[in-house]
DNA sequence: ATTTTTACATACCAATTGGTATGCGCATAT
DNA sequence: ATATGCGCATACCAATTGGTATGTAAAAAT
């Protein structure tokens, strides 16, 4: 089928992207693994670059912002979701992705400066967790149970950074248990948001 | 003088890193912007790896840990000498800072999967940078100005994400806004360890 | 039934890559 | 004074890069 092959070519690129950084990949090559040559790719994506911006679009931008959306929705425990959110990287991050990093953080180090096709795409996806972030704190300020001397915007790109951080430090040391220490350690200080 | 073709090499090829990434350095070409040729290069490093190398063990390495040193041999103060030093990251990173990102950071995300010579460096810059920071922390708890709840180890990678991740999430956002409000909020969290 | 389009394969290419082999003037050692 | 080594320049190279031009069998449209 021919959504199949695309969807296929932009997985196993994705895949690669992480391994290699996007000027590390070989795009011809990662087809060539799945038995189809340059033909089919450049069917389906004009260019290298093109490739790498569907990876974005396709793959990377719906994962990271549906997993906080949910934050601009809920009408109580705003804190306690945010909570469980951040625990959550700990559960579905494994000693494998902390070798290969985020995705997201990879892809903005490498290509922001490089590629400003790169960059506002990524731009884009950190202002999207940023903003559901926000809401989700300043709701809880407003409906009483998180603290309300603190800055919801500020800490919004905290928390991302934390996280971001996390994988970067972690990912140098090829260490779990680093990745876990410093979510431990943000927990523990969004825990002391909570009021009651 | 020959001690400076070979550092001058250095230094245009560690701004051409921050500029690039290391594997999108064309090294005869930035080599060729001083006026010398790929012979001058290639009589110094044996390759482009050890360019890279040189870079990080030679211009990296010792900015970085030269800056969370003193935590180890200050006998008070801690957390202030701590706050002071996050404060600097602040002063000292300008918006075109920001554009670029961290040189360790980006070297980080971008060559520790990629080749082991490269992640043991940046591994042991990390590792030196948090020993500085648990020790001068776990001082302070010793002479009863810091909290003695907190997990000084856990605390230094904390702080360490929170610094690269402020410049990663930064980076993307091209705001030096979005870095001060991260790094803002780290100083309003380390305050709160403080006794009395 | 014929045309057109889709979905790839094959073959080719210019430019660039990191790197080498060699040359050569100058300083230093002997 | 001569030999040796240092500090580079010049010229060359195989391999790889992202990309194109062309072909073609099958599906879809007319």
């Amino acid at each position: 089928m021919t959504t199949d092959t695309r969807s296929q070519i932009l997985e196993r690129n994705f895949l690669a992207v992480r391994l290699h950084g996007f000027q590390g990949v070989r795009a011809d090559k990662v087809v060539a693994e799945m038995g189809i040559t340059k033909g089919a790719l450049y069917h389906y994506f004009p260019s290298k670059l093109d490739l790498g911006y569907a990876i974005v679009d396709e793959i990377i931008a719906p994962a990271y912002t549906s997993t906080w959306r949910i934050l601009e929705t809920i009408r109580k425990e705003h804190l306690e979701t945010l909570l469980q959110i951040t625990e959550g990287f700990k559960k579905r991050t494994d000693s494998e992705q902390i070798r290969l990093g985020c995705p997201l953080n990879n892809l903005m180090q490498e290509m922001s400066p490089l590629d400003e096709g790169f960059r506002i795409r990524l731009e884009n996806i950190v202002k999207s967790m940023a903003h559901s972030i926000e809401t989700g704190l300043r709701n809880g300020q407003e409906t009483g149970t998180i603290q309300s001397g603190t800055n919801p915007r500020q800490l919004a790109f905290f928390t991302l950074s934390c996280i971001e951080g996390s994988y970067g430090i972690a990912k140098s040391a090829q260490s779990k248990e680093v990745f876990d220490a410093s979510i431990n350690q943000l927990m523990i200080f969004l825990k002391t948001l909570k009021i009651k």
